[in-house]
DNA sequence: TTGTATGCGTTATCAA
DNA sequence: TTGATAACGCATACAA
């Protein structure tokens, strides 16, 4: 390459790697080198540059399930559409780790490693062995995940305010004119969990309603837990509004939903519900009051970040906002 | 490291790389080797390695719409779903390019050379420039292209078998007693569609029932072109069954449905229709009768030929069956 | 403004 | 059974 523009193989480095700019170079030599490389369709080798310990302008993406599931319902599609915008803005190709879900030949003790061939690293899915990951950040590689995590410590993060969000959410309820609500979650304390209980609490407190841990339910199993029964029970109880956590399955809202039918009940006229998150993509009847999960933007925002780590800064705002749902679940107060 | 274990860098290589199998090592050497390499949390750069081993074990994958559209109706992803699949289970990653498809920055002339920074690349979308991709394919660079194509000669690519498809939903109909079927498709003459052309004749001709040109209705404006009178004109003639090419917008499809209807006539007791494909993610009613694109499939042949060029073979069959659908919408000849 | 020399961490070849 | 040593393709400090 660098004989056929009849230069040195560095005037060749110079020019392609962009350092032009800052070294000099002359015009003359900087057609040649474009037009051999264009001749050759010549394009650095990624690896030998990153062993030259520049950078290559690739972003791995790492997902701990598969990264286009046949079940779309859990894919990272959504995420992956802002990822590859953002990527494409700040000038970064995208390099898709696979078979790290499958547990396959390559899903080891090290699976992560492959991630250094890249400038940096996004990582999906709360799965992520935190070791591996520690590793990564303790060599000072970058490393940008994709939710709220608090381990390995100094791993940068991008994630959704649900404290906010969630906060919304109670704060429309109570100037509805709910004062009792009880807020029902899977029990399971993962910090997207939990944040949005805490955003619970401050909603309620915001508008001077007290609240406290009485006013969490907890349930392992939804199906067997949230039967008319108990839904009569709130009721009697005095409570008038229902505030549920979306999870994966979103089974805690359906079986809900399904005890507020079977108990012969109307929402939002006897009981108002609100969902902290998107209902499930076959969800029939009325639009659940809430918020939704800007996962294109949460995609876009991850890697700005990790383009800040890339670049030796530091990434700013971690909390991407959501945006607040009105549906049709939730009303007055019955009476 | 290498002084760590107090062996040679050779040894750590082989070790660590499994190719102690092979050659032959002293348990006690490997056991050092093993242990120092655990206790400094030690794994061989991948950088590194490809570099020396001159492949990366990477697969470029280039679409020429946006690969993670916002309208997901166009996008790759069905296709991506067989791709991530079978590219694991070969042990390679994925190196998506980005922005070849938004005119970005980066989509120059010479997008495509970037392809060569992995070992093989799948190009996705018609729209994919023929000048580039003979480049590519001069040098000897694997190429498989995702849709069959002529253009530039010898690149390698895998497709769906149309005309067997065809020919299927043709004979269905024929076997059913449908003697007068008319073929309306759009004016494109991309292979996709003149195969599926190809299919219907040949399935007339396989059941003894003569054809040729005028049995074909190109029309370039579906909605305008596909009046209730067109199809009172056809029925008049005889004609008891129509057949449908698919495409992207499925225009032609949603307007003979609507003819069908505004007509006044139900489909499949005054007039048969096929699908050649998949009807669109909004379509409402009967199933259509025709055929599937079987996506994740193609994507995992498309790998798979590319696997094969990576390796310097050949790849085998191009043409993945379509499945029959058995729908709704054909029935007997009317009287 | 451009070329020379060196090193990045690994694999592969050959010698011991 | 193991160890030197030469590529691999690039970037970078330094010399010209």
């Amino acid at each position: 390459m660098a004989q056929l523009a009849g230069v040195s193989q560095t005037t060749v480095s110079l020019v392609l790697g962009g350092k032009a700019d800052d070294v000099a170079i002359s015009a003359e030599t900087r057609r040649k080198v474009l037009g051999a490389a264009e001749r050759l369709g010549y394009v650095p080798d990624p690896a030998a540059s990153r062993l030259a310990a520049a950078r290559n302008n690739l972003l791995g993406v790492f997902s701990f399930t598969a990264t286009f599931p046949t079940d779309v319902q859990h894919s990272y599609y959504p995420f992956l559409v802002g990822v590859e915008q953002e990527a494409a803005a700040q000038g970064f190709d995208l390099v898709l780790f696979t078979g790290s879900s499958t547990g396959g030949a390559r899903a080891g003790a090290h699976a992560l490693h492959r991630a250094r061939l890249a400038d940096g690293c996004l990582v999906l899915g709360r799965h992520a062995p935190a070791d591996q990951l520690r590793r990564l950040v303790d060599d000072g590689f970058p490393v940008v995940h994709l939710g709220r995590r608090d381990e390995p410590e100094g791993l940068a993060w991008v994630g959704a305010d649900y404290v906010t969000a969630a906060r919304a959410v109670v704060g429309d309820l109570v100037a509805r004119g709910h004062r009792e609500v009880v807020l029902v979650c899977e029990d399971d304390p993962v910090p997207a969990s939990t944040d949005r209980e805490r955003g619970f609490h401050e909603g309620l407190l915001a508008a001077g309603v007290p609240t406290g841990p009485e006013r969490v339910h907890r349930c392992a199993d939804p199906e067997r837990d949230l039967t008319p029964a108990r839904l009569r029970a709130w009721l009697a109880a005095g409570v008038t509004a229902i505030v549920v956590e979306e999870t994966d399955t979103s089974a805690a809202w359906r079986a809900l939903n399904t005890a507020v039918s079977d108990a012969g009940l109307d929402c939002p006229r006897d009981v108002s519900l609100a969902l902290l998150g998107s209902p499930p993509p076959d969800h029939e009847g009325p639009v659940p009051t809430g918020f939704d999960l800007p996962r294109a933007r949460l995609g876009a925002a991850a890697v700005r970040a990790l383009a800040a780590l890339v670049a030796g800064g530091r990434p700013d705002e971690p909390l991407v906002e959501c945006a607040f749902r009105p549906g049709a679940t939730v009303g007055p107060p019955p009476r």
